[in-house]
DNA sequence: TTGACATATGAACAGTTGTTCATATGTTTG
DNA sequence: CAAACATATGAACAACTGTTCATATGTCAA
């Protein structure tokens, strides 16, 4: 059963943990999730859209940071599929598109008010 | 009401969105959990723990790292308030601190199975 | 005390990240 | 068409991160 590990102390409880630990895909979809999150402007930025969607350069000011700063950031956001867009003229609509994404930030804003 | 802001196309939008960014100590507080939990090493320690208890060693074969770099991350936790430990002799046990984290934890390997 | 063991820590290094600046793209108006 | 505007993108750079290696600390047993 152990193949190639050493100096385990607890062979049934390592067992467990790691029968318990998803797959590496699983595994750095949700670091994805999580290390978008860890960043303020990114934070800033889905909190403000999980109230309602906005523009870049409204973002910006939410973030107190450049539009070009909070543009690259949004790809960032798109890429993980956490936030969607749509065009309308020259002005550039996002709001979030997971709803995992939203519904752990509304959970986390609701632990910080504890 | 707005200071110092620049080229912000819907202003009650963005005063909406601003009152609900948490203050920056919360901000930052919530980045640094989403943080800790953003490295593979980090989310595989916490979601181990989130069953049992586990020693250093052990963490290390779940992990798939030395008991060295292990160390390194359950320090960081340590700080964060998300790990507490007890030492039993030459072994030291770690287990969850924080419930918001535990059930973070739980939510989220909720998720996956989806 | 000495040796073995489990864990912790410091220094150093490669790799990654987030910003800025300059420039490019796409859209509307004149 | 050209000019103005909103956004996007590439390059470059400082700052940060996670690991390894060497060494230190703390504990137990002989």
């Amino acid at each position: 059963m152990d193949v190639c590990q050493e100096k385990i102390i607890h062979h049934e409880s390592v067992q467990k943990a790691l029968n318990n630990i998803p797959d590496m895909d699983a595994l750095h979809s949700i670091t994805g999730i999580f290390k978008a999150l860890s960043d303020p402007s990114r934070l800033k930025i889905v909190i403000a859209l999980a109230k309602c969607e906005l523009c870049v350069c409204d973002l910006a000011a939410v973030c107190g940071s450049s539009d070009s700063a909070v543009s690259h950031q949004l790809r960032i956001l798109r890429n993980l599929k956490i936030v969607r867009y749509r065009r309308e003229g020259k002005v550039v609509y996002y709001r979030l598109d997971d709803h995992h994404v939203s519904t752990l930030i509304n959970q986390t804003l609701e632990h910080v008010k504890e």
